[in-house]
DNA sequence: GTCTATAGACGGATAGAC
DNA sequence: GTCTATCCGTCTATAGAC
C-alpha cells in the first residue's frame, strides 16, 4: 500500500474516532487498531497527535466545501439551498443523537483543552457562516444576511445539542419545520414587504 | 476542617475544573492541587473519579434548583421569569465565551465518553425544561408550553455554542434581543389572539 | 543495495486506584 | 507512598520494491 493511501486511511479512521469518542479520549492505539497497522508504522506517517488533528480538520474542511458546492449546484433557489443546510439535522439525525454535531462538539472540546487547533476548527464554522451569508444575500436579505446566517447556525447548533441530549425524533421534526417556516418568512420579507 | 467541609471544597473545585477543562481532562492531582490537600486525604472522601462526578452533578442540580427558585420569587410575571433565563447568556457571557454552557458541554462530553452519568446529567436539562414549561403554561400557552420550553432551551444552547466559538459580543446581544422579542410575541399570542 | 513502508520493543511520564 | 495500566513518542529491525 502506498504511503498516501495509508495516510488517508489513518485520517479517515481518526476523523471517525474523534467524532465518536472525542479527540482527547482517542489514543494512538485506538486509531492504529482501527486502521489495522502497528503503532510503529503509525509514527512513520504522523509524528504527533496534533498533526493528525490538523489533517482531520483539513479533511473535514475539504469535505464540507465539497458538500456546500454540491448544495450550490443542486438547489435551484437560494431558499432551496438553505433548506439543504436545515435538513442535515434530519439526514444525520441518527449520528447526531449519539455523538452530537461534528463541528460543534469538536469546537467545544478544543476550547476546553485550550488547544492550538481552535483557530483551524473555527474555520469549519466560518465555512458554513459565509456560505449561508451568501445564500441570504441572494435571497435578497442584503445587510441582514450575516445576522441571519449566524442565527440559523445557532438554531441548528442548539437543536443538535438537544437531539443529542434527549434523542427525541418528534422534537427534531418540529424544530426543522420551525426553521423552514422561519426561512419562508425571511424569503417573503425580502421579496414582498 | 470537618470532613463535610473538606468534601464540599473538593466538589466545588472539581465542579470548577470540570467546567473549565472538561471532566476527562481533569486529573485527581488537578483537583487535589486546587483544594490544597494530599492525594491520600483525597481518597478518604472519594474512592473513584466517577463518584466525584456524581457529587458534582448533584451539586449542580442543587444550585440550579436554587437559582430557579430565586427567579420564581423575583420575577413578577411568567414573562419576567423567562427573561431571567434568557439573560443568563449575558450575565455569564465571559465564562461562556471561554468554556461554553456548563450544562451543554458536560452533556456533550459524557455522551462521547459513553459515561454512565449521562442520565444524571440529563436531569440538568430536564430541570430547565420543566421549569420553563411551567412558566409558559402560566403565560397561557397551554398545550404548546413544553414545545416552547424546548425551543427556547435549544436557542439558548445554540447561541452559547456560537458565543464560545466566535466570542462576538454584538452577536450575543442581538440574539438575546431576538429571544426577548420572540417571548413578547408568545405572550401576545396567549393573551390577545 | 538503497529506499520505503511496516513492525515491534523500549522509555519516560502520568493516570487512577489502593 | 506504591502499584499497575496506559499513553505518547523514539528507536531499531526488517521485508519487499525498484
Amino acid at each position: 500500500m502506498s504511503a498516501r493511501e495509508t495516510r488517508d486511511h489513518i485520517v479517515e479512521a481518526a476523523d471517525d474516532l474523534f467524532y465518536r469518542q472525542g479527540y482527547e479520549n482517542t489514543s494512538f492505539a485506538d486509531i492504529a487498531g482501527a486502521v489495522r497497522i502497528s503503532r510503529g508504522n503509525f509514527y512513520y506517517h504522523f509524528k504527533t497527535k496534533d498533526r493528525i488533528l490538523d489533517a482531520v480538520i483539513e479533511a473535514r474542511l475539504a469535505k464540507t466545501r465539497a458538500m456546500l458546492d454540491r448544495w450550490e449546484r443542486e438547489g435551484e433557489t437560494a431558499a432551496d439551498r438553505i433548506r439543504c443546510f436545515i435538513r442535515i439535522l434530519i439526514v444525520n439525525r441518527a449520528s447526531i443523537e449519539r455523538y452530537g454535531c461534528p463541528v460543534g462538539t469538536l469546537m467545544t472540546e478544543l476550547t476546553k483543552l485550550g488547544h492550538s487547533a481552535q483557530t483551524e476548527a473555527t474555520k469549519l464554522f466560518i465555512l458554513f457562516r459565509s456560505w449561508l451569508t451568501r445564500q441570504f444575500e441572494q435571497l435578497g436579505c442584503g445587510g441582514k444576511a450575516d445576522d441571519l446566517a449566524l442565527h440559523l447556525l445557532a438554531m441548528s447548533q442548539g437543536v443538535a445539542t438537544l437531539i443529542n441530549a434527549f434523542q427525541d425524533e418528534a422534537f427534531t421534526e418540529r424544530e426543522v419545520a420551525r426553521m423552514e417556516a422561519w426561512l419562508e418568512t425571511r424569503a417573503q420579507d425580502a421579496t414582498g414587504g
